[in-house]
Parts: structure tokens; C-alpha cells; sequence
DNA sequence: CTCCAGTCATCA
DNA sequence: GATGACTGGAGA
């Protein structure tokens, strides 16, 4: 006897799935699971996906609604992705319909059609082409289009291209030929595409590393861990080379400003017509075809950002993540799930080897391949011609600033100028939590009961700890040597793009940054013309450490070192390591190398020094440490409350009361209520609290209880609040 | 008495 | 998050 009930997923933002009866014409259809469904929710109908059905159900019979229809036949969904969805909403403590929603490509998020739709053809009406001739004798086109079609049916998309509207109208108005739809079949030929593998050299290391992984059985979780040049991308390809000739498919997963055309072309180079790509410039329908291929087995790799880890396969052996560290791989609003993480649930899932590659591998994943949870494979030599710059420290303790720059280092970027090289000043970006330093002795105003340095508020104009919550006014002078030169030394980059005009005249100037290249294909303009040499001096954030080389780059100038060293964000120091070392891979070349300089009042501090003498393998090594003696993740968990509201009086009580809930707790931190990294956004204050445990499974099982009762306070309608698990932003 | 703005519960 | 019901104060 088939179901009653079906349990339905409903892209709301609650914690809970909906049952629904199944009417009467469809009592006897059976698998449900999977599928989506229309139902109705409250006035509105919505689409939802099908995740149990069963002969009973919690709710009264008398409360449901049937569905108002059925989507699909075949499961959007298949099992292991539906158990991807269970997890993820457990884990990110997410509204489980708005998770599956996540799962599905937009076009069916919106209820479209789940497979393709069927072809049109065009075939003759009448017996041979003789039979024809005559007639057509005056019309050769239309003559060569039966022509085309006499021994068999071309799809009509083929026809439009090589013949005119009019002949194909005018042959069907005299009923030679007729349109009929041909049933869509998937096209697995892939494997017979393939490119013959040419052989390629390998360095050692590189041969270590592919033997590792060629010969990982199941689930298994490579560090590809290779400083820049040194050659990951050659790995890849000789790893994804015996999966693909096994029949395989492959997913790569790549930050949202390293997928160019190049680096496609690259994989198409090597192994021919079988790559599909996600990238932000397809549309919905666009975007549902590459799904659909890679679900029907169509293509041989499937390249993409973030979300293209949901894509079903149907035979997926391999998912490389390149980049690992690459914070476009968290998504930061509505589920904020982390790339990287699902990429390990799926790979185990599905019993394959998972392999993530960067020069500056997060501590997460550093500490996991200590740990042996993951393999380490390491590629310390650089190809031949490759060279880094030289890195060196400044001391700026005391000296005259311009913009943020001291004379000596205006000096030498007025010489490289002259020489007819680049200069990048390097700015970080606004929003980040500054200490309060004193320009002339260096000294950082911390915390008296944690050594912590305060945090410079502007809003509530006073010092705050972001580790107990202390508070003190903003001292006027120095607490070291009694100056008044106290300042958080951050300029922004539009500041700096204004001064560097007066001070450079002769030279033109460019800022890149999250502002200046917003626009489709703004930022791939903008580096043409940096690389065209249009520009001399580039100032910029992040963005300029991402994917992208300056090989006429000579001096990079790296301003504000301090800001990251003293920062509330105790990710600070490591994206700044990250950022100097990708930075001087990108910087420079082999007749070139150049030189990159940090602007620090503290050349002497050992994190500084172990990076610039030692690099960055070493100084994650000596980060890791830091962190693990101040209890802080890899080693504990943390998730995060974000709270935003025009009403600050709504916010206090429902943070205070949660912290003070969660307080109750012993195995649990609880830290803050504290203003977010940017205090006050579009007229909303922002608040967090942080709560952090050594055990993850405790961390959640605590919010799991607490849930229901913050969910209940008085205040939670009211404002806007969201849990962020392993946060690692807290602006 | 109506009109509306703000508040609240509910969604199966 | 969206929706409709509910509530109470302002104004006719």
C-alpha cells in the first residue's frame, strides 16, 4: 500500500519540515522522495522538495493540506545529496527548507522543468527527393534544405542556421516538410573525446605528490601545500587524467576571481571538448544545462565557484579545491556554508579523494594535515625561471608620513617610476578592527586583563577588548612614552588614490577595489590595462593578491603591517601572511624580481621576522602555535550571533539574554555582546556574540537546545539575526 | 465609527 | 519571510 503523508522541505527561514496529504489522483505514485512538489503555504504556493513520506504523521489530519502538484517524475535530488541537505541544516543550524533550496539550481528553485525539454527536428513529408525535384525547381534553397533532410531528421536549431525563416516556412505551408519533437538523450560520449594523455615532466616532488594520490583508494583528503610556481596545476591535471580515463567526472572548485577563460582553457588544452563551467555570468537556464549535463553524466569535469559543489554527478571521482584558502569559498548570508567543508562531506560521502592546493593553505587545513586527517603533499621547489621578490621590512617608528608613506619608500617608488616600472601600494580594506598605536615608540594600548589590544571605536568613542569585553576611554597620549602621536594609522584607498595625484603628477594611477570593479568585466579591464601599462601606480586591497601577475611590478608597498598584527580579528596575521606571500608570487619576474616592503612600527616582532626570513610555511607553523595557546580555532569551535537593528534597545536584551543562556553552560566561552567589526551599517547597529567550546559536538548540541528558546524571546521578530558556524569574518 | 500603523501568530 | 488578523489611537 503506497503513502499518506509526504514530509516537505518549504523554502522558509524555519527550523522544521511541513507534512502534506497526497490527493486522491496521485495515491498511487510512488517514489516521492527527492522530488519536488507545489504546495500550499499559508496563502502563497510555494516549491518544495520531497524529503520522507510515510503512513503517519505528527500533525492532526485535520491540519493538512495536500500538495497542490507534483514537479517531477524522477528525483531532483538523489539520495546522497537529499542526506547533504539533512546535514547541513543540522550543522549550520539552518532552516532545513531553505538548505535544500540552496541544493537546487535557481531554475528549480522556481518549479521549472527538471529535464531537458524535448528537441525539435524538422522531417520531410514527402518519399524521395526526386519526387521533390520538379517541383522546386525555381526555389534551390528550398531544394537543398530537402536535400539536407532527405535521409534523415535535422534538429531544427541546425536548420535555422544555414537556411532563412522564409524557406523553412515556405517548404511547411506546402506540406513538404513538418516540425516533430525528438525525446532529449543524453550525450555521454565524453570519454571518447578525451585527448590522448601527452606525456608531461614531473620535478620529484611534483611525482611524489601524483603517486599519493593516483593511488588513494576511496575517500581520502590531499594538502597539496606548493609555493607559488612550483607547479599545482600540473599535479592536477596528472591526477584527474587516470579518473577521467576510468570514466570518471571531475569537480573543481575555484575562487570566484580565479576562473577565467584561461584557466579553462587550460583544462580544454589538456583534455579536450568535456569541461562545463559555472561561472557568475550564466544565466538560470544556463546554469540548469550544465547541471543537467553533469548529472547526466555529459561532461568529463565541471569547473566552478562556490555553489558548483551541489552539482550532481553522475559519476564523480575526484573534487579538487584549488585555492583552499580562499575566503570566496564561505558563503557569507543566508546559509553560510563553507565550500571547503562540503567538499570533505561529499568526497566521503561518495568514498573519492579530495585534493586542496594553495601556497598559503589556511591554518583549518594546515592543522588537519598535522594531525594526519589529511595527506600533506609539499612543493617547495619553484620552476626554473621563477623568482620571488625580496621582502623587507620598514621601520616607520617616528618618521614623517605621506599618506600613510614614509619619504624613504616615496623615494624608491619615485626611481622605479623613472625606470618605467610599476609600483602596488597595498591598503586594507575598511572595516576591519584597528588598534590604537603610538606612531612613536610603537607601543599598543592592550587590554589590562587579557594583553589584548583594544579595539578603536568610533561609534561609542572608547577602547573595547573583543576577548573579555573591557572597556576604557581613548587615552590621549601614549602610555609607554607619554606622546600624542596616537593614531590607528589606516587610510583608505580612495584617500590614498586622491594624495598619490599630487604627489605623483607625472604618473597615472589606478585603484582597485571592491568598489572600483564592481561591474561585469570591470576588474578583467582594469588588469589589461595595468598589464598594458596604462597605469604606474596601483593601489589596492585583496583583490590585487588574487589569480592575477604584474610581471612589471618592481615595488610593492605594503602600508598599515601593524593594523593586521594588532588586530581584533585573530585571522588578521593570517590573511596578511597569505597576502604578502601571494603577493610576491604575483609581483616581479625572473629579469625582474623587485622588492616588496612592510610598513611596520614593530620590524622586530618575531611573526614579522619568521615570515620574512623563514616564509610562509613556517610562519603558519608559528601562527598555529599562537592560536593554540590562546584557544582559538583550529583548536576550539566557534559559532557566531549576528544581530542587526535600527533599535538598539532590541538588541541588548536578546543578546544579554542569550549570552546569559548560554553562560549556564560550563564547557562553553561566551564572549560579548560586542559591536561587529563595522558597527553600524544603512543606519542598523551591529552586535555579535561569540560562543566557543572545545568540543564541536557540545558547541552544537548547546545551540540546538538553546535554538527554540532564542527563537522564542521576545526581541527575535524584531531584528534581524543569524548564526554563522566557524565564522570567519566578523564584520 | 473608520482608517491606519504597528504588533503578533501562523504557516502542515 | 510573508501574510492576515488583531489592537488601539487619531480623527470625523
Amino acid at each position: 500500500m503506497s503513502d499518506k503523508f509526504l514530509t516537505v522541505a518549504v523554502p522558509v527561514p524555519l527550523r522544521k519540515s511541513f507534512d502534506y496529504l497526497i490527493p486522491a489522483e496521485l495515491s498511487q505514485q510512488q517514489d516521492w522522495i527527492g522530488c519536488r512538489v507545489q504546495v500550499p503555504f499559508g496563502r502563497r504556493q510555494l516549491v518544495g522538495v520531497v524529503i520522507a513520506s510515510s503512513n503517519t504523521s505528527e500533525t492532526p489530519e485535520a491540519k493538512l493540506k495536500a500538495i497542490s502538484a507534483r514537479l517531477d517524475n524522477t528525483p531532483v535530488l538523489d539520495n546522497k545529496l537529499l542526506r547533504l541537505g539533512a546535514w547541513m541544516a543540522q550543522y549550520y543550524l539552518h532552516a532545513i527548507g531553505e538548505v535544500y533550496a540552496l541544493l537546487l539550481p535557481s531554475a528549480l528553485r522556481k518549479g521549472g522543468a527538471s529535464l531537458p525539454a524535448d528537441i525539435p527536428y524538422i522531417e520531410k513529408c514527402f518519399g524521395q527527393l526526386s519526387d521533390v525535384h520538379e517541383s522546386l525547381k525555381q526555389a534551390k534553397k528550398q531544394l537543398a534544405l530537402c536535400a539536407a533532410i532527405a535521409c534523415e531528421a535535422k534538429p531544427l536549431s541546425e536548420i535555422r542556421a544555414a537556411y532563412s525563416a522564409s524557406i523553412i516556412k515556405d517548404l511547411q505551408t506546402k506540406g513538404l516538410i513538418r516540425q516533430t519533437n525528438k525525446a532529449y538523450k543524453p550525450d555521454t560520449s565524453w570519454p571518447e573525446r578525451l585527448l590522448d594523455a601527452e606525456h608531461y615532466g614531473a620535478n620529484i616532488e611534483q611525482s611524489i605528490a601524483i603517486s599519493a594520490i593516483n593511488q588513494a583508494k576511496g575517500f581520502a583528503s590531499f594538502l597539496l601545500e606548493g609555493v607559488t610556481g612550483s607547479g599545482k596545476t600540473e599535479v592536477y591535471l596528472q591526477v584527474i587524467e587516470p579518473r577521467l580515463a576510468k570514466g570518471q567526472q571531475v569537480l573543481i572548485l575555484v575562487p570566484e576571481i580565479g576562473l577565467t577563460p584561461q584557466t579553462v582553457k587550460r583544462f580544454e588544452q589538456r583534455f579536450g571538448n568535456i569541461v562545463g563551467v559555472l561561472h557568475s555570468g550564466l544565466n538560470d537556464t544556463q546554469r540548469l544545462r550544465i547541471w543537467q549535463q553533469a548529472q547526466a553524466n555529459e561532461l568529463g569535469i565541471v569547473i566552478g565557484t562556490r555553489s558548483s559543489i551541489f552539482t550532481p554527478f553522475a559519476q564523480l571521482g575526484m573534487i579538487i579545491v584549488d585555492e583552499e584558502h580562499d575566503e570566496s569559498f564561505k558563503q557569507q548570508d543566508g546559509v553560510k556554508y563553507h565550500a571547503r567543508d562540503i567538499a570533505v562531506y561529499r568526497a566521503n560521502q561518495l568514498n573519492i579523494p579530495l585534493i586542496m592546493g594553495s601556497a598559503t593553505p589556511s591554518l583549518e587545513t594546515l592543522h588537519n594535515a598535522f594531525i594526519k586527517k589529511y595527506h600533506h603533499c609539499q612543493l617547495t621547489q619553484r620552476a626554473a625561471n621563477a623568482s620571488m621578490p625580496t621582502q623587507l621590512l620598514l621601520d616607520v617608528k617616528g618618521q614623517a608620513l605621506k599618506l600613510g608613506i614614509a619619504q624613504g619608500l616615496i623615494d624608491k617608488m619615485q626611481t622605479q617610476l623613472a625606470q618605467g616600472n610599476q609600483v602596488l601600494v597595498f591598503v586594507h580594506r575598511r572595516g576591519y578592527s584597528p588598534a590604537l598605536l603610538c606612531h612613536q615608540c610603537g607601543h599598543v594600548e592592550t587590554c589590562v586583563d587579557c594583553d589584548n589590544p583594544y579595539t578603536v571605536h568610533k561609534v561609542s568613542n572608547n577602547l573595547q577588548c573583543h576577548r573579555c569585553c573591557n572597556q576604557r576611554s581613548i587615552p590621549r597620549q601614549c602610555q609607554q612614552c607619554g606622546h600624542k602621536d596616537l593614531d590607528t594609522f589606516g587610510l583608505g584607498t580612495e584617500q590614498i588614490e586622491q594624495g598619490m595625484a599630487s604627489l605623483f603628477p607625472d604618473y597615472s594611477c589606478v585603484r582597485i577595489d571592491s568598489d572600483s570593479t564592481r561591474g561585469k568585466g570591470k576588474l578583467s579591464h582594469l588588469l589589461e590595462q595595468i598589464n598594458a601599462q596604462t597605469h604606474q601606480i596601483l593601489i589596492g586591497t585583496q583583490i590585487l593578491s588574487k589569480g592575477h601577475h604584474f610581471p612589471n611590478v618592481t615595488l610593492a608597498i605594503i602600508l598599515n603591517v601593524d593594523g593586521s598584527l594588532f588586530s581584533a580579528d585573530f585571522r588578521a596575521p593570517e590573511k596578511l601572511g597569505q597576502l604578502i606571500t601571494q603577493l610576491s608570487g604575483r609581483a616581479g619576474r625572473a629579469n625582474k624580481p623587485g622588492e616588496v616592503w612592510l610598513q611596520t612600527h614593530h620590524p622586530q616582532h618575531p611573526l614579522l621576522q619568521d615570515l620574512v626570513q623563514n616564509g610562509f610555511a613556517d610562519y603558519a607553523r608559528s601562527l598555529l602555535l599562537e592560536r593554540k595557546e590562546a584557544c582559538l580555532p583550529p583548536y576550539e569551535y566557534q559559532i557566531l550571533l549576528r544581530v542587526e537593528s535600527a533599535n538598539m534597545g532590541l538588541i541588548t536584551p536578546f543578546l544579554n539574554d542569550a549570552a546569559s543562556l548560554l553562560s549556564q553552560l560550563s564547557k562553553l566561552k561566551v564572549i560579548g555582546p560586542l559591536p561587529c567589526a563595522i558597527e553600524k551599517k544603512q543606519g542598523r547597529f551591529r552586535m555579535m556574540l561569540l560562543i566557543q567550546s572545545a568540543s564541536r559536538s557540545y558547541l552544537h548540541k548547546a545551540l540546538n537546545d538553546a535554538l527554540p528558546i532564542i527563537e522564542s524571546h521576545a526581541n527575535s521578530s524584531k531584528i534581524r539575526w543569524s548564526l554563522d558556524v566557524s565564522p570567519l569574518d566578523f564584520t
